[in-house]
DNA sequence: GCATTAACCACCG
DNA sequence: CGGTGGTTAATGC
């Protein structure tokens, strides 16, 4: 989507005036990156703050050691790393694009500009940390008590979250190969989730894309 | 035992 | 045809 259309369904610009967005969007910029490129790295200064205008990306960290975790995953339509920028600190995480994506930077002044002379737009960081505060401790909880399908079942209850992505249908193009590699696991292993949540109803896969059918369940599998 | 990797083939667009 | 999905066998922790 452009630019415009990420800033129509976001609606921490939808509460701003109609000067602050003006402002918004002339500072906005844009940037390609292709499957499998690092948005961002762990240790870069954080100087922007990140919308996904196109495509899907993965945060995770990795140990020296090599081993991965991964954190989370965004659609297109979220917006993530105002974290770094509110603590003025290097990221912690790398942000990888899983497919060729179109990612929004704000610059850090604008965010910051924002943060001074809008109480909606700091609301809306609350919500958004708060959700996110929320799913990290669900995610914790989870991969101790449950198994490999409780990593799938929260991995696709935090893309479809409408707090961090809102105006996300019911249905996300997202392959098995996707699925696997936000949850953290094989393509093979993921199909095998993917059944299993389908037989208890919760989603349905077709060709290339995953129907959340009942989120809630999701959240809580 | 369970998950991963690699390899195949079938299917869909 | 390329991308995706379903399956299996070999391998590793």
């Amino acid at each position: 989507m452009s630019l415009d259309a990420l800033l129509a369904r976001s609606p921490w610009a939808a509460a701003l005036t109609p000067a602050q967005r003006e402002r918004v969007r002339a500072e906005l910029r844009e940037r390609a990156v292709p499957q499998g490129a690092y948005v961002i790295r762990k240790g870069d200064r954080a100087d922007s703050w990140l919308g996904v205008a196109d495509g899907l990306v993965k945060v995770h960290c990795a140990s020296p050691s090599g081993k991965r975790a991964t954190l989370t995953g965004v659609p297109a339509g979220g917006w993530l790393g105002e974290g770094s920028l509110i603590k003025r600190e290097a990221l912690r995480y790398d942000v990888v694009a899983l497919r060729d994506s179109r990612i929004a930077c704000m610059p850090g002044a604008t965010f910051r500009w924002l943060q001074e002379t809008s109480l909606p737009f700091n609301r809306y960081l609350l919500d958004q940390l708060n959700e996110r505060l929320g799913l990290f401790i669900a995610t914790v909880e989870h991969e101790r008590l449950h198994g490999i399908e409780g990593r799938v079942a929260r991995a696709l209850a935090t893309l479809f979250n409408p707090v961090l992505c809102p105006g996300l249908g019911p249905a996300l193009h997202l392959t098995q190969e996707e699925v696997g590699l936000l949850a953290g696991m094989s393509r093979q292993r993921a199909n095998a989730a993917l059944k299993v949540l389908e037989g208890e109803g919760l989603l349905a896969v077709e060709h290339g894309a995953v129907h959340v059918l009942d989120l809630e369940a999701l959240r809580r599998y």
